[in-house]
Order: C-alpha cells, then sequence, then structure tokens
DNA sequence: ACCTGAACACCGTTCAAGT
DNA sequence: ACCTGAACACCGTTCAAGT
C-alpha cells in the first residue's frame, strides 16, 4: 500500500480539520484522525505542518477570524503580499451607505464567520493572527470612525471595542447555548440581543 | 511508599491545576503532572473528580468565571445553597453611588479576575458555570439597569452586552499582547481602552 | 519532494488491590 | 473512604527509509 503523492495540500488539510472540529470538538482533532480522514499516515502532515499541531492550530485559527474567505490562510501565516483581497478593499470602498451601517455589516459577517466555525472559538484566545485581512479590517474601522467624527487614538480604542464586543458576544452565546437549559435562547433572540449590544456600543462610542 | 490519606481536597486539587496553568498553560496540565506536584499518584484525582479532567476543566471555569472568589466553585458545580456569598449580596446592596459606578466596579473586578486567570481563558468559551455568584450578579445587574430606566427584556440584553463586552475585551488583549509587536501596548493602555469602550457601552445602553 | 512505518515518551482512564 | 500500581488504548513527534 506504498501511496505516494496523496495530493495533500495544506488548504485540504486544513478544511478537513475543519471538518473534524464541526464534528467531534477541538478535542476530538487528533493527527492520526486528522491522517485517517485525509487517507493518509498522520506523519505525511507534518510535511505540510512542519512545526506539527501549534502550527496547525495557528493557521485554523488564522482562518477562522478572517473575516472574508479569500483563503489567505492557507498560505504563510504571515502574509507579506496583500494582493488577493483587493476585492474587499474596493468592495468597502464602494460602499457608500454611512459609516455605522458600513460598521454593522461588518460586524455581523465577523460574528456569523465565529459563528460558523465555534468550535474552534478557543483557538482563538491565545492567537492573534497577522492576516492581509486584518489590514483590510483596519482600514474600514479607521475610514468609518473617522467619518463618525473620532480622531486620534480614539479610533484605535473604538476599533478595539468593536472587536472586543464581536468575539465576546460570540463566546457568550456559545457559552450559554447548548446546556438544557430552562430558558435557553434561539439563534434569533441570539441574533437579536447581539444587534441589541452593537447598536448601543456604536451609539456610544461616538 | 505506600502513603494513605494525602490531606487531598477539590480544593487543593484546584489551587494547584491553576497554578500549573499559569506556570506552563493550558496544555502543559496534565493528570499524571497535576498528581506529582500534589505528591499523590494521579489516579488519585479522579477520587475527588470522578468525572475526569473534564469535570476538572468545569471546575476551573467555574472558578475563574466566578466574580468573587468566595470559594463557591470548590463544592458541587451546580450550587443550590446560596448562603455563603450574602455578604456580595450585602455590600452590593449597601452601595449608594451611582448605577453606572456600581457597574463599572463589577465590570472591571470582573476583568482583572479573567486577566489574573488568562491561561485558563479559552476554557471558558464552552462552558457556562452556574454558580451561586451569578445569580447575584444577575441581581446586581438588573438593579442597576432598572435604575438606569431600562425596562423588560432590555435589561437582560443589556446585561449580556455588557458581559460580552467584558469577556471579549479580555480575549482580545490576551490575543494580542504578548507578540513581539512593534506596536505592543502595555497593561495601562489596555486598561484605559477596557474603561473607553465600557464607558461608550454604558452610555449607549441607556 | 512527498509519504511511510516503526519507535519513543507521554497521555486519560479503568480496574483490581491495598489500607 | 482514600489512595496505589499495573494495564490499555490513545496521543504528538522524531527519524530513517522508501519512491
Amino acid at each position: 500500500m506504498s501511496r505516494n503523492n496523496a495530493g495533500l495540500s495544506r488548504e485540504r488539510i486544513l478544511i478537513e480539520a475543519l471538518h473534524i472540529i464541526a464534528g467531534r470538538g477541538l478535542g476530538g482533532l487528533s493527527m492520526r484522525r486528522l491522517g485517517d480522514a485525509l487517507e493518509v499516515e498522520a506523519m505525511a502532515i507534518y510535511h505540510h505542518f512542519p512545526l506539527g499541531k501549534e502550527q496547525l492550530f495557528n493557521s485554523i485559527a488564522a482562518y477562522v477570524a478572517s473575516p472574508s474567505p479569500t483563503g489567505a490562510a492557507f498560505h504563510d501565516e504571515v502574509g507579506q503580499d496583500g494582493e488577493e483581497q483587493t476585492e474587499v478593499e474596493e468592495q468597502a470602498v464602494a460602499d457608500e451607505r454611512p459609516w455605522d451601517q458600513r460598521l454593522t455589516t461588518w460586524a455581523e459577517a465577523y460574528r456569523e464567520r465565529l459563528l460558523t466555525y465555534s468550535g474552534a472559538l478557543s483557538l482563538l484566545a491565545h492567537r492573534a493572527p497577522r492576516t492581509p485581512n486584518s489590514a483590510t479590517t483596519w482600514a474600514l474601522m479607521r475610514h468609518a470612525f473617522d467619518e463618525a467624527g473620532l480622531a486620534g487614538e480614539d479610533i484605535e480604542r473604538a476599533a478595539d471595542a468593536l472587536h472586543s464586543y464581536c468575539i465576546g458576544s460570540v463566546v457568550h452565546q456559545v457559552r450559554h447555548s447548548g446546556h438544557d437549559d430552562e430558558d435557553a435562547l434561539d439563534a434569533r433572540e441570539w441574533a437579536a440581543r447581539f444587534r441589541f449590544g452593537l447598536r448601543s456600543l456604536l451609539r456610544g462610542l461616538v
């Protein structure tokens, strides 16, 4: 059974890892199981992630936290080329709506993404990916908060607060849902609460 | 070396676990290492945490997220008796300051606690402890937001938003500090940013 | 370059046994 | 009741070997 060139790639590995996490949780992801799912010996993964599981985790975190699925996380973690998300940038610039609507759109997309990969949420607690996308996001924030009348340090602080609120909301939701609770909320109510807090925060920031 | 009755207890195990997490990270906490630190065979821990590591993790999460270190997490995870934190309740009731100052005090204490045990932060992403303290916190929130003029569902939503912001801020800080970054922030600036967002959120909520 | 297979040190947990 | 010690199935990773 000496099958060589199994067609492995960083992208395939990452996708399969997310699949396993979705199905069996983060604790269910082992190199051996990942190898099985890819129909490959576990050790083959180390050729694409030489630093092992830690590097795989970093890539997963980068992929999940990436506000748009451009696939930037598939390549190097420190992406020095910023060509591939020009579409996103143009899209953000072309958006003619008021600043708060632009930020709301961004925040809801970010929340949606975190929620989609909520099984990997705990990976984000200790890993800050430096994806090309984070620069794009920062540009969007600066532009919007500038338009809102903020200046200097306040812009960074407002962007930080918005980020914090988004990730915190998802953590809060994941923490408190799925428990056989007498007062369990459904997805619609969670989304409503998110928007309520988001509106409040944006109103208070300016 | 058949030493029996090593004086093990839930509390001692929990404290030692937090110690290991602080020193070597969450991944460095193994039952065997924990046993070594307690000068006991690893299997002795199972007598106090019959459900194993998962139960230990739940207890750690309950302890860390507990807004006041009353030791409630040492006993059962579903604490049905609420006698031990009457002091906290009385203290909260006796607080005569305006509602926003009371919430600010709570939020900063909560943040401080999460930051102290930041190594266990990722445990909070999937575990919602039902400690006696959470009832106390809820009472404090309801009282404060009621005084602020909120009513009905808005009180729950505001409390959720405040919780989300606090935990999100700590996750955000932990994510982005400790990386040899050109623009690394110090503890004072992180605290300032937290207060900035907190003030904004409270202002926007009412 | 890309993957295999054996090996090593470690892990969580069960279970019978000791006191 | 409280702890030990051996055992089992699993884990991440290294390293020499195959193509």
